[in-house]
DNA sequence: TTCAAGATTGTTATATGATAACAGCAGTCA
DNA sequence: TGACTGCTGTTATCATATAACAATCTTGAA
């Protein structure tokens, strides 16, 4: 058996088509379990996220959409599919970059920490307790009840530090 | 001796006017060392920014910089003052909010960690070291070189919560 | 089957946030 | 004084996001 269900290191060569087949058969699921309809406008939007393990701004997908269809789709219709997948958690925002992000563990709800490299523009997502963690306890400390978390660090990935 | 030097809960009533002294004093004497002007522009849009514990926007800077004008400034008038005052690391921008926000400490380079209340917005900047430990320590073990760090937490402030 | 209700998508217009490019002016120092 | 540098003014434009309403599709009930 393999390790197919498994995020992997999104640095490490590797099939990306497998990345997309697999994110997008666990929306279809998680959509089916919710009760939500994946729409193939929801599907296709979903599928251009995770094109590549990089943030893309929703113009860019806007864009995209346009040269398949011909007609020019307008930007309501990206924000309103984008707004749905991050409602499901099948993807994040990424504050910094104003740009979104296939997730990919979206069967656990969570917002999770994002390294993101300057220079590849490659993004891993983590989930790391230890950091939830040293939050929960600086808030705790404050008295403030803690809704959502924007954790974004930027810098060089190993990859790129050896490249340079 | 008063504790005037140290920051304080922005939530505890107190007189707002000395922050705001306090801060452009600081920011006169850490422009002088560092060789750089602090002109009357720069210096009106961070005394704006400090006008309260909450993030400001670009374009409230404006607006309140045309009421006191007459003639409209422009926003690159804004925006290069801001990027003067984030370099000078007087001010920090909060980027889930695209609004900027006094430092309390500029004297030491950081980056900081915000409590942003979604109710009255007033947000606390904290400079914990076990948030940027857990954090080094997760970036050491992905390899990457962490350059810049984006820590925004979003949710209800110990007032707020009480207030409901 | 057909209709009604609700959800989804299309369309137009506009709000909001940020920067490029160049002109003019002020401070500084030889 | 004049040249240089840095700061600010000005115009135009780009980039990101949403409001408001119309059209269409889906589903379930009559």
């Amino acid at each position: 058996m393999s390790n197919q269900n498994l995020p992997h290191d999104p640095h490490q060569p590797h099939d990306h088509s497998e990345c997309v087949s697999d994110a997008l058969e666990s929306a279809e699921q998680l959509c089916e379990r919710a009760g939500v309809r994946f729409t193939a406008l929801r599907k296709r939007v979903l599928e251009l996220v995770w094109a590549s393990h990089k943030p893309l701004g929703a113009y860019d997908i806007l864009d995209t959409l346009a040269r398949e269809d011909g007609r020019r789709a307008a930007p309501p219709t990206v924000y309103r599919a984008l707004d749905f997948l991050l409602e499901q958690g099948l993807v994040h925002r990424i504050a910094s970059l104003n740009a979104f992000i296939g997730c990919p563990s979206p069967e656990h709800s969570h917002q999770g920490q994002f390294l993101i490299c300057r220079s590849c523009h490659v993004t891993t997502e983590l989930d790391r307790a230890p950091i939830r963690q040293a939050i929960a306890e600086s808030a705790d400390a404050a008295g403030f009840r803690i809704e959502g978390e924007t954790v974004e660090i930027t810098g060089l990935c190993a990859q790129c530090q050896a490249a340079a």
